[in-house]
Formats: structure tokens, sequence, C-alpha cells
DNA sequence: ACATTGACCTGAGAGC
DNA sequence: TGCTCTCAGGTCAATG
């Protein structure tokens, strides 16, 4: 489930607890979750460093740790972090924990170990080496390069929406999410979709991911004509009464509202 | 080249 | 109660 707005939140949650922190000490607990490094290595690069930094790209947390030097963390779909104080470990599935030399602790926790730990020497090149398309919240990425997207493709608006090699951060929650607030049926082929539905279903985009961050992505603290705190099957339509609907969509549960999403 | 499907991971909740 | 089955959704490999 971690999506663009749940890791931007982890970034912020970064920011505010471990950075400038000294790692003492690092723990390793799940071997498996290392994708291109050792335990060891990820010892010998991290240890008596600093967090100086951090970055995001669609899913992707970068952790800066010198110049050529860069913690990668993937949060799959039931990762998060934690900070505490020592002696105040409840969690259970912790795979990576950074000690601190002022006595607290950064805990990587996965579940579901569908994330990844990595090292690079640079967030750009790595974003570059997975074939990554650009951030779907950055700047740069214009509603004339979106357009391009949407017009080269076949599939469905959903799974466009999620692929991660044409736009990084959109995952299934929030495909939903995006199709839902303006009003485009998830099974709608990409291609289709003309001016000026285009530039709305971009505008939609950049705010359903800003309102989901600004919400600290809490269901409680969404709008309430938002689909997440009524995402589930037979619940009411916020926007029209109808009842919305849950179908299979290019292998992916979708849910929407048949009555106002066409 | 592009689109879809299935596998992997693990635990919660459903159903018998 | 207790067991088994299904489902969740991140990616990537295999297939269409």
């Amino acid at each position: 489930m971690p999506e663009l707005p749940d890791v931007e939140v982890f970034k912020k949650y970064l920011d505010a607890t471990s950075l400038y922190q000294t790692i003492a000490e690092v723990e390793t607990k799940s071997r498996d979750m290392l994708g291109n490094v050792t335990p060891q290595a990820l010892r010998q690069s991290l240890t008596d460093h600093e967090i100086e930094g951090s970055k995001r790209h669609g899913k992707f947390l970068f952790l800066r740790i010198d110049d050529e030097v860069w913690l990668v963390l993937h949060f799959g779909m039931t990762g998060f972090l934690k900070y505490f104080k020592n002696g105040n470990d409840s969690s259970e599935h912790v795979r990576l924990l950074l000690k601190f030399s002022n006595g607290y602790r950064l805990a990587y926790d996965c579940k579901r170990k569908l994330g990844a730990i990595e090292l690079t020497k640079d967030p750009q090149k790595f974003v570059e080496d997975k074939g990554l398309g650009p951030d779907a919240l950055q700047s740069e990425f214009d509603v004339e390069t979106f357009g391009r997207i949407l017009e080269g493709r076949r599939g469905r608006i959903k799974s466009t929406l999620m692929n991660q090699q044409l736009m990084a951060g959109i995952g299934n929650v929030y495909s939903d999410e995006i199709l839902f607030h303006v009003g485009i049926h998830p099974e709608a082929k990409a291609r289709a979709i003309k001016e000026p539905m285009q530039e709305r279903l971009f505008h939609g985009m950049k705010e359903v991911l800003q309102t989901a961050i600004e919400c600290k992505v809490d269901p409680r603290n969404f709008p309430d004509d938002y689909l997440l705190p009524h995402r589930q099957p037979d619940a009411i339509c916020p926007k029209c009464g109808a009842k919305i609907q849950k179908k299979t969509v290019s292998g992916r549960s979708a849910y929407f509202c048949a009555g106002h999403q066409k």
C-alpha cells in the first residue's frame, strides 16, 4: 500500500526524527530483503555516518549517507518506518534497525517481504537503471508529457497510471482514487482519453496525491467526497449515491462508482 | 513493443 | 474451536 503519498509522509517523518543523527550500529534482520548488498557491506557503509538528507522518487525513498552512498528503501505493500527510544521496541517485523548515538532507533518494518533495501551511489542513476518514469508529483512532469504517454497506450487507464516506467508513484489505491475524483471508468482505454479530459485527469492526479499527503494518508482526515474512506464493496458513493463496485481490472481489484465514472 | 497474467511474500479474515 | 482458503497489492518474469 505504500504509494507516493505514503512514502512522502515517511520522508517527512524521517526528516523530523532521524536527520543528522549518527548511526552507531546497524542490525540486519532479514537477509532476503537486501537487494544488491550484503549485511556486511550495509553495516560498513552506514556505521559512524550521519543521515545527511533524503529524497523520494515514486515509491522509493533515498537516505543520503555521504557523497557516494545512499540507502534506498522500498516499502512493498506493508513497509513503514518507526522511530523510538531504545527499549520501546514493539514492532514485530523489523527488517533493518539503525541505532543512533542518541539512544533512539529507526526501524524499517515490513511484514510481507515485498519491499527492498539497497545501496546506490546516485539516486538519479538508480532511477534510470530501474527505468522509472518521472515522479508523478515532480513539477517538470507536465500535462503535455502526460498526454503523450496516454496516447501511446492501448491498455486501460488504470494500468497506465500504475505503470512505474511511465510515471512513478501511483499504485492500486490511488489509481482508483484519481479516477473516482475525475469521473473516469478504470476500464477506459488510455488513448481514448482526449483533451480536455487529459488535462482534467492530470490535474486531478496532482490534486489527489497532494491532498493525501496533507491528510497524512490517514483515511479519517480525507475529504468526505474521496473514495478511500468508502473503499469497500456495497459502500455508497459520496458523490452520487450509487453503490461502489468492485471488479478485477488488469489483474488488480478496482473500486469505482458506475454512477459517475464513465 | 506492448498488454495481461501469475508468482512471490505473509497474515487477517472468511467460511466450513 | 480449528483448519483451510482467499485475498491484499508491491514488482518482475512469463506468456499472449
